[in-house]
DNA sequence: GGTCGTCTAAGGTCTGACCACTTTGTGTCG
DNA sequence: CGACACAAAGTGGTCAGACCTTAGACGACC
């Protein structure tokens, strides 16, 4: 019985048209879609009242439990306000919560991109943590580093090593004092490990890795700010060359030449 | 009628107690917190599933509605899945999902913090730019500098002056050609424009900031990247300063010294 | 032994009623 | 005439119960 085209829907609004095509998609998902589009498509703006819900129902072709639980996910997600006694309206999500959706979507950001980034933040943010770091948190530190060590050591798997090379430089960050800077930092660790194919992590020369966070956490201990910075530089610059030329001859091996 | 005990509810399991106690909050919303909380409570994993729509009414003392609005705010949130024929369970947001979340809370951010990302992110950014800025980008950038100058020059409200200086900022982020960058960028003026009382916006010494500017963008048009980023990091020194020392007049003139 | 139904539990949707909040208009009283 | 009170209409909020669809398990049949 499903399958079918909705009763009597004329030509004159087959808003649904068929339920259940196929997909099986949940009912209120598609109405969110719709009433998503309804704002766009009649150009509401902020502010704007759209349409109530049992009028949206009587539109959609749908219940209200389902309109109800459409505009509860649009509400969730910022895009639209209910008021009790008064009505639906567009929501003017500030440019910054915009920004974080916007942020949640770009899941596709080129390697170089990133690994610019990481320049950007992790240098800075190793001069900050040499002068502000406590013994305690530098206490610490070093032992995230002694494990980072002996998983090398034991020839840990690429995932492991990654998290444990993430969980360092996320360390440094903090102690930088900079809450937007953890944030930041927390972000890019997280769609860097995204970009790069789990198995080509860690960079490739472990030994070599493990020298350069030596740098690092030495000048950090030190309380020598310029030394951290030029050891973050050195290592992140050391990392990014040893990525790229991986995905270099990934794409040489699966492209050959002709 | 309301502020009363709901009917027969014995002692049986009085969850909800009383209706619209006081705060009138939606019900459904109330459900969604403890039903965080049973997770929270019982040490539920992400993975773990929980008790199914018809148990937590009779759980919670409310109908199947309202449960399911809940799970739908709650799976928006991504805090949760529901799976049609399995049961309800925890989801196990990313990282980078949770590191958003928090972001969107980290409300309060010392200006001192956001200045110093600000140099940060800018320097590196103005670099850039001058780089890569095409030459029609070069001329948006310029139509949008003329405007803030003349917005000066007219002695537009704060409010409008800071728009306009933070788009300038964002366009030389944009031409940066790094879409993390970007985006992190426009969060960053976000929160600065939330934590600057707004009337104390433009640092004050509008002159003094058109011709700051002029000197980022001149360089950017010179396509000198080093001056670019001399000139940026002059800005953004002067500009923290002054606000810095609004924010201590204030202070001092709210607080007389005793 | 593998395959196919059937049964069960769980979420998905519908219906219609009633409750609560807002606004508005209207009517009464000062 | 004006101000306050109340009632009605419109809108979201909640409830109750029914039925449908899906996923998985179990058992009968080939």
């Amino acid at each position: 019985m499903p399958d079918q085209p909705v009763t009597e829907a004329g030509p004159g609004s087959p808003v649904v048209g068929w339920r259940w095509m196929g997909s099986s998609e949940p009912l209120f998902l598609r109405v969110a879609e719709q009433i998503e589009r309804f704002v766009a498509g009649n150009g509401l703006a902020p502010g704007d009242r759209l349409p109530g819900e049992r009028e949206l129902c009587e539109l959609l072709g749908v219940s209200r439990a389902s309109v109800r639980e459409a505009l509860r996910s649009l509400e969730t997600r910022g895009l639209v306000r209910v008021r009790h006694g008064k009505g639906v309206f567009v929501a003017a999500p500030d440019e910054g919560e915009r920004a974080l959706q916007r942020f949640s979507r770009l899941r596709e950001v080129g390697l170089e991109e990133l690994f610019a980034m990481r320049e950007v933040l992790e240098v800075p943010a190793a001069g900050w943590a040499a002068t502000e770091a406590t013994d305690e948190q530098l206490a610490s530190l070093i032992a995230t580093f002694e494990q980072l060590e002996q998983a090398v050591r034991a020839q840990a798997g690429p995932e492991q090593l990654r998290a444990m090379d993430a969980r360092l430089h996320l360390q440094i960050a903090e102690y930088a004092n900079n809450r937007f800077l953890t944030m930041t930092q927390t972000l890019l660790q997280e769609m860097l490990g995204r970009s790069m194919d789990t198995t080509l992590s860690v960079t490739g020369r472990p030994a070599r890795s493990v020298r350069e966070h030596a740098e690092i956490v030495n000048a950090l201990v030190a309380h020598d700010p310029a030394r951290a910075r030029a050891a973050a530089r050195r290592h992140i610059r050391s990392t990014r060359r040893a990525a790229l030329n991986r995905v270099a001859e990934e794409r040489q091996r699966s492209v050959p030449p002709g």
